[in-house]
Formats: structure tokens, sequence, C-alpha cells
RNA sequence: GCGGACAUGGCGGAAUUGGUAGACGCAAGGGACUUAAAAUCCCUCGGCCUUAGAGCUGUCCGGGUUCAAGUCCCGGUGUCCGCACCA
């Protein structure tokens, strides 16, 4: 069966020994263990069924493999499932376009990418995979949705929302980038409609204080995060107005600078202020004038390009005590209704966004303190003097001009809590701390996604589902023809019976956010056919999980809410954790130089010849011969056709070389560019080791590996020695996933195994420590390629799998080098080498370093003035 | 504007966290084997040099600390990323 050929045969060993892990069912785990120290859950980012498997997810599975063989190896009962993440809008596109259901769709493309994923040789327990849209998944979920209902985690309000006018449906705010959809790219609209949020802004300190503690978080993420939940710490007071309507006797402002209150020139409230409302009723220009800020788009551009407007509303407003008085009202359009009170004072002194439009309205610029040494005058400063406001940064000293006369010096930090204090004391306001963070809208006007399991009765409102009645499924019969949610018209799906009172009702026909079932996936792959969302008494052995990896790009979205989902799971009794993921790692992605004609059209590499090299490199189209120009390398798109199919590879040289390609050279997290030389070179790599093995298996027939008391010749020592530093480092690197680090390590032992020569001369101490030797190596390379390993580790004569042993036992004492080269430097620069025994005194060190005939030569006789000697490092002599 | 990260040969990147800079790989050049090609094996590969040496120089630029700096400190430059009318 193996085949014995000088060469190796990925097309057809690789086949052969998934079919024998499968058979073997090597790789389904048995959860119901109750020894959670020996659990070990390793995670990829479910993919979304689009089609087709693309490198990146290749590059993504790799690694989380790595980590599963590796750690099974180290004895841990290891978790690595797969599902996939089901719902969403392509699955409508395609049944727009080409008249198919989205489930049709859908399962077909899992079907197709799941044969694509067997194909790499994954260590995945294939028996707990499911889709988001199995309604055996999205059940569980409106389960969750009904406790969370009945915690007061979900709630019903009307509010303006994101409206993307191309998917037709509402987004959330992190789904809005830029002003625009984060799938369509279509320009974002403001509507007003019924939605349902979670109430994710109820967790913003703790999502936020919590991630200090997740310390196996890349430290970009967590800041992200930060940024994200926006965390601001101000004071919140009422200004008294005067001239306001009936009903409006005061507003109520939050700044974060509360020590420039005495700067304040003008009070400004947002246009969608309920103040502004009442006034739009009674004066036609305040109406024309909230129309007008309507009109300015939300994108970036737009802003940018936007002057700062105000209208004046005659209204005035002071103080209470009289320190401010007499301030102007302006209805304003930088003012966000969803921030703080929507309501701000202006000091335009110290403030840049403030300055601008006291300069455009003429208002009167006062400045509070000052640069520390500055000599002017302490007096009212107008706008042509103070061009700029001064904004000090956090830090920086300032010192104070009112209301004390004379030096009165501070932070700006502590001058905002002496603020805040100040307003606490006279009762005018208090300290508050404010977040970015908004609930989350989880509406979606869609069919294919979960639907939201309420009715509406005209009697009783809004009333859950029974959990009896579940899963509230998808109707199969539905009609694309129009845009728009099919579910709203759907002859007959909407109608029901009401829960509460038997009469007629409707369904809700608004379907979950598809992050939502990315939520909390994590956890039902635990259980994934247990009758409950989770099975509480299994689940809390199992997560969080140790090892989630993922794409930088859920740095926020996914992984905020799925961290929000775990703390309302733990809220409703499913779990007993705040954190789903223990370690988290952001992988790079795949890039590929990308080619363009002269008519500016992409083109694939497949249809591109290249020639030369360096920077003399051109590229030829094949078909017709003319030159194209080679492009910036870019990430791996079907917009510019720098794509390559993980099949093509595994067709051309098999799935571990592949895997071991696309994990060398480039750390992980780095971006990797895909080159065929690259992965050309790898292959050559997986022969070499083929040979390596092939060569020694006929002389190691009798021999077995060196039992640890035995002693060894040089040759043999050095050999021994060497495996095992190779098994040290590279369980390390492992460990730390620095996988380039371990392949590095691969190849110098693959070089120095290559370097012992067999013949007849041989010695049976060196065939056994080589014997040891070729084991580690096959076990060392094992989790990144699995199934040259298997094809070696029985060539090398073991009956058993290796994807089924336990990882090599490591000697400190038979790693131990018996001479080491220590680097000899004469006042910091190299001058000589030393070999000596590793356990030599510094005494002795010193002695030895004397004795060099090149440090003899440079003193010439001279008595250094120190020598300085760091064991197994390195020796300086300073003279 | 605010916040953050990074900068090492022709290229991707190592460097035990202050201790031999350039591991390992890719590309390139030379040689061996072969009728030839592929495959394989060996050698060279940061720069400089009328002194080819255990020589000088060299990790974005300019300073500093240290016996010793790619690594630490101060000041610049450049690139990338996140957020952004957030009061």
């Amino acid at each position: 069966m193996s085949n014995s050929s000088a060469r190796y045969n990925p097309q057809e060993a690789e086949p052969r020994w998934q079919r024998a892990w499968d058979e073997q069912k090597l790789f389904e785990t048995d959860t119901s263990n109750d020894d959670s120290n020996s659990n070990y859950y390793v995670l990829e980012m479910f993919p979304y069924p689009s089609g087709r498997i693309h490198i990146g997810h290749t590059r993504n599975y790799t690694m989380g493999d790595v980590v599963a063989r590796y750690k099974r190896a180290r004895g841990y009962n290891v978790l690595h499932p797969m599902g996939w993440d089901a719902f969403g809008m392509p699955a409508e596109n395609a049944a727009m376009q080409n008249n198919v259901h989205p489930g049709e769709w859908t399962y077909q493309n899992i079907d197709t990418m799941r044969e694509q994923l067997k194909l790499m040789g994954l260590s995945i327990d294939w028996t707990r995979e499911f889709a988001t849209c199995d309604p055996e998944y999205y059940a569980q979920q409106q389960h969750l949705f009904l406790d969370f209902l009945e915690n007061d985690l979900v709630y019903r309000k009307s509010s303006k929302v994101n409206w993307d006018p191309v998917d037709m449906t509402v987004l959330a705010n992190e789904q809005v980038i830029d002003g625009r959809g984060w799938r369509s790219g279509a320009e974002v609209e403001q509507r007003e409609l019924t939605q349902w949020f979670f109430r994710i802004s109820d967790f913003s300190e703790d999502l936020l204080s919590s991630l200090d503690e997740l310390e196996e978080w890349p430290e970009k993420v967590r800041l992200m995060q930060r940024n994200w939940i926006g965390h601001s710490r101000g004071a919140q007071f009422d200004f008294e107005i005067t001239g306001a309507p009936d009903g409006f006797d005061r507003i109520d402002v939050y700044t974060t600078r509360p020590d420039t209150i005495l700067g304040a020139t003008f009070v400004g409230i947002s246009p969608d202020h309920p103040l502004a409302k009442a006034l739009e009723e009674k004066d036609p220009r305040v109406k024309d004038f909230i129309a007008a800020c309507r009109k300015i788009g939300t994108t970036e551009e737009a802003i940018e390009k936007a002057d700062k407007l105000g209208f004046d509303t005659g209204i005035k407003a002071q103080l209470p005590g009289g320190f401010v008085d007499n301030l102007p009202v302006y209805i304003a359009n930088f003012i966000l209704m969803d921030y703080g009170t929507g309501a701000i004072f202006g000091c335009p002194g110290h403030d840049q966004r403030d300055h601008d439009f006291a300069v455009k309205y003429d208002l009167q610029i006062i400045d509070v303190f000052r640069p520390l040494g500055s000599d002017r005058d302490d007096s009212f400063i107008m706008p042509e003097i103070l061009k700029e406001p001064y904004v000090p940064i956090k830090d920086e000293k300032v010192e104070f001009i009112r209301p004390a006369r004379g030096p009165n010096q501070m932070t700006g930090q502590e001058a905002i809590n002496h603020a805040i204090d100040w307003f606490e004391e006279r009762e005018l306001g208090e300290g508050v701390t404010n977040y970015r963070l908004r609930d989350w809208g989880i509406s979606r006007q869609r069919y294919w996604g979960c639907p939201i399991p309420v009715v509406h009765c005209e009697k009783c409102g809004v009333v859950p589902a029974m959990k009896e009645d579940l899963p509230i499924r998808l109707p199969e019969d539905i009609d694309f023809e129009k845009p728009g949610n099919p579910l709203d018209r759907h002859p007959t799906w909407r109608q029901t019976t009401c829960p509460s009172c038997g009469g007629e009702a409707e369904r809700e026909t608004d379907t979950m956010d598809t992050f939502v079932d990315s939520s909390w996936y994590f956890a039902r792959f635990v259980t994934p056919r247990a009758n409950n969302p989770t099975e509480p008494a299994t689940i809390d052995r199992w997560l969080p999980v140790d090892q989630y990896i993922g794409g930088i790009e859920h740095a926020i979205l996914h992984l905020l809410y799925s961290r929000f989902f775990t703390r309302a799971m733990q809220i409703c009794g499913h779990l007993d954790l705040k954190e789903p993921f223990k370690g988290l790692f952001t992988q790079g992605m795949v890039v590929h130089e990308t080619y363009q004609d002269k008519a500016g059209n992409w083109l694939d590499p497949k249809e591109v010849r290249l020639e030369g090299h360096d920077s003399s490199r051109k590229a030829y189209k094949i078909e017709t011969g003319e030159e194209v120009s080679i492009g910036s390398i870019e990430k791996m798109s079907k917009s510019k056709k720098n794509t390559i199919g993980p099949e093509e590879i595994t067709r051309n040289f098999g799935a571990d070389t592949a895997r071991w390609f696309m994990l060398s050279d480039s750390p992980p997290d780095r971006d990797v560019e895909w080159t065929d030389s690259g992965a050309e070179g790898a292959h050559r790599f997986v022969q070499r080791i083929w040979r390596l093995v092939d060569t020694w298996k006929i002389r190691l027939i009798d021999v077995s590996a060196p039992s640890q008391d035995i002693k060894l010749s040089d040759d043999a020592n050095k050999i021994r020695q060497a495996s095992h530093k190779t098994l040290k480092s590279i369980g390390e690197d492992i460990e730390k996933l620095a996988f380039n680090r371990s392949i590095a390590r691969v190849h110098e032992f693959v070089n120095s195994l290559s370097n012992v020569s067999m013949s007849d001369r041989t010695t049976d101490d060196v065939a056994s420590a080589m014997c040891e030797g070729l084991d580690f190596l096959v076990q060392c390379f094992a989790p990144f390629m699995p199934h040259l390993a298997e094809e070696c580790w029985s060539v090398l004569g073991h009956k058993s799998l290796v994807a089924a042993e336990p990882w090599p036992i490591f000697s400190e004492n038979l790693a131990q080098d018996t001479a080491i080269i220590l680097p000899v430097q004469v006042n910091g620069k190299k001058r000589a080498e030393l070999s000596i025994s590793p356990d030599a005194s510094n005494d002795e060190i010193e002695a030895a370093t004397l004795e060099l005939d090149v440090v003899k030569k440079i003193l010439d006789g001279a008595v250094p003035r120190k020598i300085i000697v760091v064991p197994k490092r390195i020796v300086n002599v300073v003279c």
C-alpha cells in the first residue's frame, strides 16, 4: 500500500489517512467527562457558506488545527468543532437572481464547502456540525430570546434607525461604516421604526472593565473595544431658561469639560431635542432650519463639508446662582440627540468646534485658563484676539484666570474633578459617566434569518410565543419577486392565535440580525443536540473557549456581541461565566499580487505569465501576449481576481504543502503573500522529509531509540541533543502560536538530521539516535502536515496512528550540550570564540578567556579593567 | 482631529526580551551529476576596502544611557490600522 518510490504522493496518501482517522473516530470528543482541567476547546470563527472555501479560511482553520492536534498530543481532551453561519443577505440575493430558495442555496453551498474543508485533513469533530439556519438551532435561539424578554434584556421601542435603502433593512450602529451599510455600501438613511433592542448598553461598564482581565487577547482588539464602548466622565446639570414655550423651563446639558463652564457663551440643542420639536410647531422658520439639518447626509464627506449651522431661538439660559447668565440658546446641527442629553453649552475659548461656531455667529469668546507663564491680562477676549481656542493636553498644567485671581494651577484632570465637586456642592448638577455604546437593534426586515418569536394581538399587545411552540419556523413557500420582506406579504404565515387570549393575532415578521446567530454558537457546540440552548452541567466544564482564532474584522461587532450574550445567558441561567473567549488570536490575511491590462481589467493569476525577477519582472497576458502591469499586493478578492482556490493547491501539491506554506515565513498575525515559488518550496520540503525517512527506514528496522541512561558516542549524542532541544522549542513556539518559528526549527532539525551520513559504517548507537530523532521529527511536524506524518510514521515501522500518539517526553538532561561556544568581546566588539563546558565557573571562563591568543594580542600585556561574564551568553573584556 | 501599532538584506522574516544582528525560508549567482532537461547535492549571497583582516561599517534619521542597544530613554521622519461633529 504505501509507496516506496522516491517521491511522496499526497494525492494518493492524503485521502487514505483521512479515512483512517475517520474509521477510528479519532477527533470525536466526549464532552460528558467531569475533568474540566484536561478539557481544551479550540475554535476558529465559523464561515459564512458563500459558496466556496477561500484560501483565507484555509489558513485560519490550519492554525486552529495545529493547536488542536498539538493539545491532543499533550493529553488534552480537545473539542474542535465546525459549523456554518448560515443566515444572511447573500442567500436572499441569490434567491432573487437565480430563483432558488435561500435554504436550498445555503445547504448546497455547505455541502460543497464541507467537502473542500475535508480535503485539508482538519481534526474536526464533524458529529457536532450545525448551521445556524437549522430549525433545531434557531429554535434554541428563539428560546434564548424569550428568556431575555423575561429578564428584561430585550425591549421594543420606536426610534430613529439606520435604514439601508438597497438591502431594505435596518442596520445596527456597528454595521454603519462611514455612513454606509457595511454590506451594501449604500448611503444609510434615517427612519423612525419600532424595533427590538438588546440592552447591551446596561453592560457598558462591565464590558469595559472586564477587558483588563482578558490577558490572552491582543491589546489591539481590547483597545478597539475600549474606544467603541467610549467611556467618558463629566458633569450633567440644568440651565434655567426664559422665553421658551410652556412646559420648558430648563435645559439639561452634559459636558466632559465642566471646568470650562465659566467660559460658556452659548447653549446648543440638537434638532431632535424635545424643545426644538416644540419650537418647530410654533415657528415655520425653525421647521425650515431643522429640515435643512436633516438633508445633510451622514457620510464622512458630508460631515467634513457641512457647515456648523445654528438657529438662534431667542431663548436665554442661565445657571442658577448667576455664575453665567444670559446665554443665547441655539439649535445646532452638530449636536447629536443620542449622546449625553442632546444639549451642550459652548465654550469657544477652549474648544475648536465651539470656536468655529462662535466666529460664525459672532458670539463672545471667553477664556478660563491659559498656559503656564502666559502674561495675558485677565479680561474677556474677543474673537479677533483669541484666534485659536486653547485646548490643553490632558496632563498639562494650566493656570486659571477665572474665577480666582492670582495663581491657581492644576492639570486638566484635576480641574475637571474640581469642577464636578463644585457642581455637586452647590447642588447644581452631578458627576455622570457616559458611554458611546448604544443598545443593539436586532430587528431586520428580511426573510432569511431567525424569526423573532412574538405575536401582535389587538387585545393583548405584544405577546411572547410559548416555548412549546418553538421553533417558529420560516415558511418554505415564499416569493422574491418584489423587494422588501417576503414574510410581510406571505398570504398565511402571519396569521396565528394569541398565546394569551386565544384570539386572532399576527406574527412578528422581522427576523433577528445574523450577528445574534454567531453570538452564542460556541456554547451550542458543547451540546449541539440538547433540548435546551445549553446543558448547564456540561457547558461550564468547556467554556470559556481556550483558544479562539479569527479575523481582526470581527474585533468589535462579533466579539463584543458575544461578550454581551454570554453575560445575558448567565443571567438566564444557561451558563455561569461572563467571558466567552479566554484566548483570542487574530490572524492575518492571505494576499496576492494583482495584474491589470491596459484597459484596466483585472486579470486572474492563471491568465498571466511572469518573466524575470526583482525590479525587472514583467507580466504578460498568456492569451494575447500583451504586457500587463503588476499591481500592488492585496487581499484576495473576486473583484480584483487575485484569488487562488484551495483545491487548485491541493490538486497540485496536496493539503500538507498548502498548510505548511501558509504558516511558514509570515508570523500568523500578519498577512502572508501567496506565491507559486513559495508553495513549490514548501512542496520540495515535503519531498525532502520523505527522502530522509525513506533513506533511513531500512537501517532502522532492527534498532530502537536509545534509553535515557545509556551513554552514547559523541556523534550519536549530538543527534540526541538536537532531538530534545528541537522538541522543546517547537512545543513552546506552538503554545505561543508562533508557527513560523516552529517551522524554522523543523527546517533546522531536518538540516541537521540530513547531515548524518548513512553508510555501512554507521554505528548502532548513531542509528539508534537517528531512530529517536526521526520519530521526534515526525511527531513535531505532525500538527502541521498530518498526512505526511502518518505516512512517515508507518514507514518508520509504527503500527499506530501518529495523530493518536502522545507528544514525546522531553529530557532537560539529554538536551544539555557537552560544550558551549561563548562569544568573546573586547570593549564590546566580538574578537574571538571560547569553547567551554556549560558548567564552567566564571573564574574558569575568565582564565580561559585571557589565554586566548587574540585576547592576549589585543591586551598586549596590559591588565583588563573589568571582565564581564554573562553565564551561557557572552564574555566582554573591558580595557 | 483623537487613539494605537510598526520600521532589520533583493523579498518574507529570526534574534532566548539589553548579550555573536541577519536563524529559517524564498529569489538570485556559481559548480557537480546527466546526451539533455527535471529532480537532487555542494558553494556564494548586507555594504565597503592600493592593509582581505577574528578589518571597517551596518537594524528609518539625529542625540543619549550602558562593559554591551535592533531591543531602553529623548527628539524627528515615514507607513499602516481603529475611531471621529461623542460635547
